[in-house]
DNA sequence: GTCTATATATTGATAGAC
DNA sequence: GTCTATCAATATATAGAC
């Protein structure tokens, strides 16, 4: 007979502490309640906002529980651990980050995908500006908690769609340059929406730099990067 | 007769509190010595190094103090509070930071001035990738410290720069495209490779991510750029 | 000017009542 | 599960000897 199994046990959503469930060692963990869930929920939300502006070191539990609406000792109810909120963060966030490159499909032409990637990028930086900082301030410590990730899963996704590139290239579908800069272009490019906004505001003022400014980006990048990728005849 | 005045006094450089010299108010304050100049200068170098990486809130003064090669008191004997050595290293910021935009001459070309202006912020991107990263902690901040700076000295350089452009797009010497964004993009793909230098890297691997990295970027950025704004006969 | 010692505040985390 | 009270560690900053 199978041993009973809880349906849809949400493994990621357990109480942990340095990665590991809490609890006697070699108990069984048990699931999260509906309620237990979205607790943690309002908590990884709230730390999101902070960790988002003051990075890890900067900001403080005090900050998050502020946030989350509830007091601190509660918070550390549902997370033991500072470093536990983050890391669930952050785990998280590669995953999401990346599913718009995997979405490029070399069957594809190469265009209208490079278009679509660009706009996608752009929408997650007008929709999830928090994600973009958080990911941000953890590059500009030298990525300490994604390091592997990046070195490994992130840099075998850019491999697999520079070849990509590549390909279309040979095809003379695509400008020849250098794809992986190419891709770095897109993220550098995209991705100061979010976390430039302040300058970006300031700088664009009143009248320009309301919601319509995603817009106005989508249209000055899909210019900027088809035009000049256009492959021409030599002359 | 004109009342003494120390030559070349350095008011930049004096022991301040708030924003304000020590001393007896009224008092006239003295200039500091070479000897002290030099202190300070070695505490904001290693100033520069923390903030850079974990943000004004995200870093110690016993950091600093370590990286600085002295102790804690003695650092706060030049700098009695915390706030005014990243207040210096700020307000310096974004002059030397806007220095390349500043250079962009309406009586040049617009190739030739745009792609050395691009080749200018590249190479402070290489040259000083830890005030990149004080600059981008900031931004993502909000940019508390420097938002009027932004909001006004900025703004005023941008619109200047930006009718620069629109005025070789008239001349038909550019193609026409949204200046602000040219200046984000440039912006973003060039300091890019200060604050996301990891990833870079790691994506890279070391056959590409060495000093080399720079010069593909140049010659990728260009290319991207200046095929991207060339004009074009309607068709 | 530099150091040791220390005051004071903040922060991450726990204990234990309810 | 939530709260008040509190501990221990860390952080900013100062006092005062040398």
């Amino acid at each position: 007979m199978v041993p009973t199994k809880v349906k849809n046990a949400d493994t990621s959503a357990l109480i942990e502490r340095d990665g590991k469930p809490l609890g006697k060692a070699g108990a069984k963990p048990r699931p999260l309640t509906r309620i237990q869930r979205e607790k943690q929920n309002v908590i990884l939300e709230a730390a999101l906002e902070v960790f988002a502006v003051h990075g890890f070191r900067g900001s403080t539990i005090d900050q998050i529980a502020e946030v989350a609406g509830m007091s601190k000792p509660n918070l550390l109810y549902y997370f033991p651990r500072k470093e536990e909120i983050h890391r669930r963060l952050i785990s998280e966030l590669l995953v999401t980050w990346l599913a718009p490159l995997r979405e490029m499909d070399a069957k594809g032409d190469p265009f209208p995908e490079i278009r679509s990637y660009i706009r996608r990028k752009l929408e997650m930086a007008r929709d999830y500006p928090r994600e973009s900082r958080l990911f941000a301030n953890e590059m500009l410590q030298g990525a300490p908690h994604i390091i592997e990730m990046i070195e490994i899963d992130l840099k075998n996704l850019v491999d697999e769609k520079a070849g990509i590139l590549l390909g279309w290239m040979d095809e003379g579908k695509l400008a020849r340059t250098d794809p992986y800069h190419l891709i770095f272009s897109i993220w550098a490019t995209t991705q100061h929406y979010a976390d430039f906004d302040v300058q970006v505001r300031a700088v664009l003022g009143p009248s320009r730099g309301g919601e319509g400014r995603f817009e106005d980006a989508a249209r000055y990048l899909e210019q900027l990067f088809l035009y000049g990728l256009t492959p021409r005849a030599k002359s």
